[in-house]
DNA sequence: TCGATTACTGAAAACGATTACAGTGCGTTC
DNA sequence: GAACGCACTGTAATCGTTTTCAGTAATCGA
């Protein structure tokens, strides 16, 4: 079932049949209502990669993501595909890439097949890869560290979000504040870790390595480094997790080791994923409108597939402190 | 850059080229060994395409899911992403489409675009729509309600799963039990409800229409059903709903109204998603295997991708009951 | 030594669309 | 009435691959 099949029924050449679908100028009336006529019921839909070999477009977004869990995820993807739905984009997926090599293997495989990607590549290391790329052709970057000038790229404003939190818990009379942070190498990470820093210095609080605990963003990370946390000597009596999978993973081991929260110790995440709110006791966390970095993301690439070369772009999505109960409420 | 530069640059014809590229046999080791140094150096790598118009094989797997959220959403994709990269495949995503046109138009916008498809599609409307291209081209439909047997599908045990619930709870003791369920017109979420009217009718129990509440698979659903139970003469003593999402809200309502879970009232959910074993209390629900429900759809749409026609295979993915303690517990 | 076989390579024909260019009638204008 | 412009339609080139087929050396067996 290709345009010539049809062609052939209509009694026209595959050229007319082109302009009709792609109601370009000049076919007569009559012959564009037979044509579209003869091309419905034959049931005829043009062959994408033909298409898209000779017009050079595939009206497709690549979308790299690293491996990401939960509600931070589909909440990306719902961004990004809504915005290029409209657009009338489709989205290519493929995540769990976190190694360079595998970044590299999956960008090559997608030439040809997509208009632009949007790659989130928290890994620092990955950076070098993209660097290879740099103007080859559209780019956006999620979340990747990456300080080029060479991309568009849309960073939340992780160091000031987790300092704010942190002062928060500070301005509650914390001074033991433990910290759950993300993977090593991550950017996010490394910036809400530096957020937590610089709250406790500026506020005269010493920087206790034992406070630190390391996690991997998952549920289970969080409860383990309560665990861990719980051990101490000294324990602390606060505990901020850089995400919000992980501080539920806190509140679950808490609640288990029979410790209240907040009254006995204090829990803040990052993220405010749509649960959040909904946990026992509501946690407090730093909001970042999720789905709204994945459309700013569709968007820039977009409009730069549209316009053509322009300046790049550095967005920085903006967070705000949400307080629920979980670390005690707001500041008297 | 395309395969003539490579060949131009190694002084070999396009043929050889593409023979190195794709390791055909006939290539002597000093051609094949200087090409790929080429290609390499170049950074040459096939348009996609150009490719799939020769081959007639795009190496892409289409995926139509509904409105999803959450953990449900991500679970799905991350199974199915898994299983298609293993097998070199991308995948094409589109969400969001409900109504029968939307999926459609997706439907007509992919052909072209990939060997086969995922259709999640519960809602009960669409099941013409998707009759209507029937052996057409590889199509997998994932908790489609279709009794068709001319597509391959997997389903959840979704009557079973409540079923065993719903007499879990009876067991418990309770008789005046709730159900939340799904959005009118779902597939799952109607047999979730059979499942629970099942196990009623045949533990001696008459259903009681007001303690059968309306919601739309959201904690905010799950929230608001609560409150519209605790007004009701007779309160429920248990609450099932249909997935988890809405357990969540329905517990944070219940703590809101001041009530103790499971001591004053019992919940239970459905799907098990990574978060139901962190809530506080842990969230009794039935469990399923969302990651792996994604994995199925996948390889079957492969195996069939590969194997040519055979037998339609109709899998259904088993449910566990997970008993936590939201609902009390074991029964002694 | 000669034909046959083998191992490799290249020329060219697909694949299914879009589109520049070249007609072909037909009506208008001077 | 010739020249021209206009509206429409068809021919053919093109996109970047894969793959068939044919061609060319080198090797082998007789």
């Amino acid at each position: 079932m290709t345009i010539k099949d049809v062609a052939r029924e209509a009694g026209v050449s595959v050229a007319t049949v082109s302009r009709v679908w792609n109601e370009a100028a000049f076919v007569s009336p009559e012959t564009r209502q037979r044509v579209a006529a003869v091309a419905t019921r034959m049931g005829y839909s043009p062959h994408g990669a033909a298409r898209s070999l000779i017009t050079r477009t595939t009206h497709t977004l690549g979308v790299l993501l690293p491996d990401l869990y939960g509600e931070f995820f589909s909440e990306i993807i719902r961004g990004i595909d809504h915005t290029a739905q409209a657009a009338g984009y489709h989205i290519l997926v493929s995540s769990s890439h976190d190694s360079k090599d595998e970044i590299d293997a999956a960008l090559r495989s997608m030439r040809g097949r997509v208009d632009g990607m949007i790659i989130m590549s928290p890994d620092l290391e990955a950076q070098q890869t993209l660097h290879a790329l740099q103007g080859s052709f559209p780019v956006v970057l999620l979340n990747g560290g990456a300080e080029s000038k060479a991309f568009d790229t849309i960073t939340i404003e992780n160091h000031e979000g987790a300092r704010e939190m942190a002062l928060h818990l500070v301005a509650r009379g914390h001074t033991r504040i433990a910290m759950i942070c993300g993977p090593r190498r991550n950017y996010d990470a490394a910036e809400r870790l530096r957020g937590y820093q610089s709250a406790l210095t500026e506020s005269g609080i010493a920087l206790a390595e034992s406070l630190v605990v390391q996690g991997d963003f998952s549920e289970l990370a969080g409860h383990r480094a309560v665990k861990q946390l719980l051990d101490l000597q000294h324990r602390p009596t606060a505990i901020f997790a850089a995400n919000d999978s992980m501080a539920i993973g806190a509140l679950s081991a808490l609640r288990e080791a029979g410790l209240r929260v907040p009254e006995d110790i204090a829990v803040a995440g990052f993220d405010d994923i749509p649960m959040a709110r909904y946990m026992n006791p509501p946690l407090s966390t730093v909001h970042v409108d999720i789905s709204k970095l994945g459309e700013r993301a569709a968007a820039l690439l977009l409009s730069s597939l549209h316009q053509g070369p322009r300046p790049r772009e550095q967005l920085q999505l903006s967070t705000t402190l949400v307080i629920r109960s979980s670390c005690g409420g707001l500041v008297r």
